[in-house]
DNA sequence: TTTTTAAAAAATGTATACAAAATTATAAAA
DNA sequence: TTTTATAATTTTGTATACATTTTTTAAAAA
């Protein structure tokens, strides 16, 4: 009961550039606003009703982080995405080998959670659980600049992910599965090895799909 | 005398947001803002000569590039700068594989030259052929999203730099011989340990430099 | 003395205004 | 018709104003 005033009340008080990044990072995010569409500060200043100021804010943050580029919201080519892969696959793969060597016990749970929601949840839940398997295994080098530098390309692969039925990419529960247990097993090399090769299916799955559909 | 009348038009026409932007950044870079300094807008504002709204943006831009963190210069600890090498380690190390098998005559020949002038050169051009030895390296991988990420993260790392007496650390142009050689005897296995190694070295120079420092 | 409290000052977040630049629409020429 | 030139419109970059928040300072209480 009070719980909910006080977050109510924090929610009136959240700053507008955040309002504004929120707003901006969902609508890319679930395409409502297109690759490619030019994002005008005082449109969006009227649609959220708050002045350009914090709106301005907010677009070069987004810039920065790599969903906008010139004004427009990005569209990575092939070449974009292989080469956002190719850091990935050093960084998780490295994720992966640190892992096995000292995962908590805690983390290796949830980490088991989250492989066997992908045979038994729907889609939705799957696509989450999917998510978090890569989260918990990068979050569990306890280093932030990787963490941060993988979080930033995921929103971009995001967006190639929606225009793909990513849900249904063949063998992906199997290939968490199989990470899983190398973790488990403290195989370093083998576990690196096999993210390695999942992210590899992951990006083929990818630019096979784009071909197709666009 | 054409050009030189054009860059200064030019100069006059620079946005005022990317004046501050250099402004400050050098200013943290070459020390005169130390770390932990707290940036107050209006006060650059008026040094530069322009209004808080460009200097604002400028801010927001090197907090995202993390040389700024909430409104101050940024501090980073040992343990930031490990975090920061651990990735650097990946990606260089990659990058220094891949040119073993895909760098131009001519990269090898300006990486020759990097590794000379570092026996031949005074202070200034060795620490400038340094800089360029592991830039010419990582641009070879034509990976534009890991450059951008090492360029990130060279910034953050020459604030202790700075502190430190680089230029002096030793094996440091020998080691950068040795990968030289690595590479152009198109031996990646070796090229990649190397630098990996190389930059180890590094690494616990600039800690132990630290240490006896502060 | 150290700790609290109140007042003053400084700094930030946001809105608004306006000139310069970029874009689009319209009319004239090829 | 297409191309070019001009005018109208939109959008951006910057300055400025002001209310709110944060920080600093000074005074009072413990």
């Amino acid at each position: 009961m009070i719980r909910e005033t006080i977050v109510l009340v924090k929610k009136d008080n959240v700053h507008a550039y955040v309002q504004a990044y929120e707003y901006i990072r969902d609508r890319i995010l679930n395409g409502e606003l297109e690759r490619g569409t030019k994002l005008v500060e005082e449109r969006l200043a009227e649609e959220i009703g708050i002045s350009r100021t914090p709106v301005r804010e907010s677009i070069r943050k987004l810039e920065q982080e790599g969903l906008i580029k010139q004004k427009r919201v990005v569209n990575p080519s092939d070449m974009d995405l292989r080469h956002i892969f190719q850091v990935r696959i050093l960084l998780e793969g490295f994720a992966a080998r640190h892992c096995a060597s000292f995962m908590t016990e805690e983390a290796l749970v949830k980490l088991k959670e989250c492989v066997d929601i992908g045979s038994t949840g729907n889609t939705e839940e799957v696509m989450s659980a999917n998510n978090e398997f890569h989260d918990i295994i990068v979050g569990a080098t306890n280093n932030p600049m990787m963490i941060d530098i993988i979080d930033r390309m995921q929103s971009i692969i995001y967006l190639f992910r929606k225009t793909v039925v990513y849900h249904k990419r063949p063998f992906l529960i199997e290939e968490h599965h199989d990470i899983y247990k190398a973790i488990l097993l403290h195989n370093g090399d083998e576990a690196e090895r096999l993210m390695k090769e999942h992210l590899q299916n992951d990006l083929e799955f990818c630019l096979n799909r784009m071909e197709t559909q666009q």
